[in-house]
DNA sequence: CCGAATATGTGGTCACTGTCAACATATTTG
DNA sequence: CAAATATGTTGACAGTGACCACATATTCGG
């Protein structure tokens, strides 16, 4: 090395110690992955970002993998949030539930790359399944749709399918999951993706949703 | 090296023009896929699974990227190919539509990694964003189902849903698509999937669906 | 209040990767 | 049969993830 030792920086300013490194490096991961869209930037990247050494990441997170699994995990509660505020503003159960439909595919298609990564650190990373951070995170997300269904089967709103609520939450989460990631994928549509776009999209896929649910005002009674 | 050019091989039976290179590489690029259950491998391993130099593979894609896209339309075909044969087998179109989802579901269970390679090369890749050779055999896919759906609304088995043909697809399409990948990231059930849990599952996922457009013997009636 | 244990950051290193360039050998084609 | 092309080979390079030993803060027990 040139220059040896300035260990001790000039202003008090910037310490030895981050202070917070954990979440810069997380904050650093989000911003590579929104501008790149993947997650092949380097962990070397991302330290650089948060202004550390090379190193200084494997002292909170074990592998790169490690902390993009973070990086999922923050995804779903952000996920989370997003439903629960749309579902809190309906009035009814039905309501309810497409609101939540509409956000979960706005959410995704908003953030692509991240929401892909969401789902998508499980293979990549190591042998258990969902790595815990990330299993916890999403559980929280799918219960959100776990309550709206099981109040409305409550009230009698919904019919209970054959398997229960169990098969509800499971069919409407794999509902809008495939809708969100179809439309990533370009699979869904033509050109690129608007809000607009979800938003017409996911209303009429979570409609048929409730129609199999068997809400009272079908769309083929109400015309 | 030890030994230098042994460029001519002993045995006039490997020749120094592989064959069929392209395939072979796909073929060890999709046995490493099953192996390892992501496609974290090199390009170099690929290449030496198929006994050639570490450069060869370039003589037939322009990337790793590349390599693995071909791979991914390669599942597409296969996946195409169980749809059709799921539908062949039923005798309405309720029921092709109940096989082919089943059917889906099984494929995207029994190869997690390739499926999910299928749905991933496009991020990870360049811009354009479902690479062409992808593009194509997944619309192949596709159009079987919406082959299926046409029928069952021309024979007035099935109900139009508002947004007609399109949105029945993308929503049969979202249901059964969502569901794999709940699957195989284990979010959706514990444990290890078996291809029971995944007809099992499959079966009353696609029967909401069903009831959604409107099928004539509703569960609800028939128990 | 101080010294030891610990947490956090640094630079050095290693095997390996994807890709490029230059070269060698088959194959095809005029 | 020569020239053009297709296919494969070796060599190189910068960049990577992850390990190590070491340096400096911070914390905590005495």
């Amino acid at each position: 090395m040139t220059q040896n030792l300035p260990t001790k920086p000039a202003s008090g300013d910037a310490r030895y110690h981050h202070g917070d490194l954990r979440h810069a490096l997380i904050a650093a991961a989000l911003s590579l992955l929104t501008e790149e869209q993947n997650w092949n930037f380097s962990l070397r990247e991302v330290a650089r970002r948060a202004g550390v050494s090379h190193n200084a990441p494997y002292n909170h997170f074990r592998s790169k993998q490690d902390l993009l699994a973070a990086a999922a995990a923050a995804g779903f509660d952000g996920l989370r949030a997003q439903m629960q505020q749309a579902a809190s503003q309906a009035d009814t159960s039905a309501a309810a539930l497409r609101a939540i439909g509409v956000a979960y595919v706005c959410f995704g298609t908003a953030n692509p790359a991240h929401y892909r990564l969401m789902f998508g650190t499980v293979l990549t990373s190591t042998e258990i399944c969902p790595p815990p951070v990330v299993g916890e995170a999403a559980a929280a997300a799918k219960d959100v749709l776990r309550d709206v269904l099981r109040q409305g089967m409550d009230e009698g709103e919904f019919a209970a399918p054959p398997g229960g609520l169990d098969t509800a939450v499971l069919s409407a989460w794999s509902l809008v999951h495939g809708l969100t990631t179809l439309l990533i994928d370009g699979l869904a549509a033509e050109g690129t993706i608007t809000s607009a776009l979800a938003e017409r999209t996911a209303g009429p896929v979570s409609q048929l949703l409730l129609d199999g649910l068997g809400v009272k005002n079908r769309w083929i009674k109400s015309r």
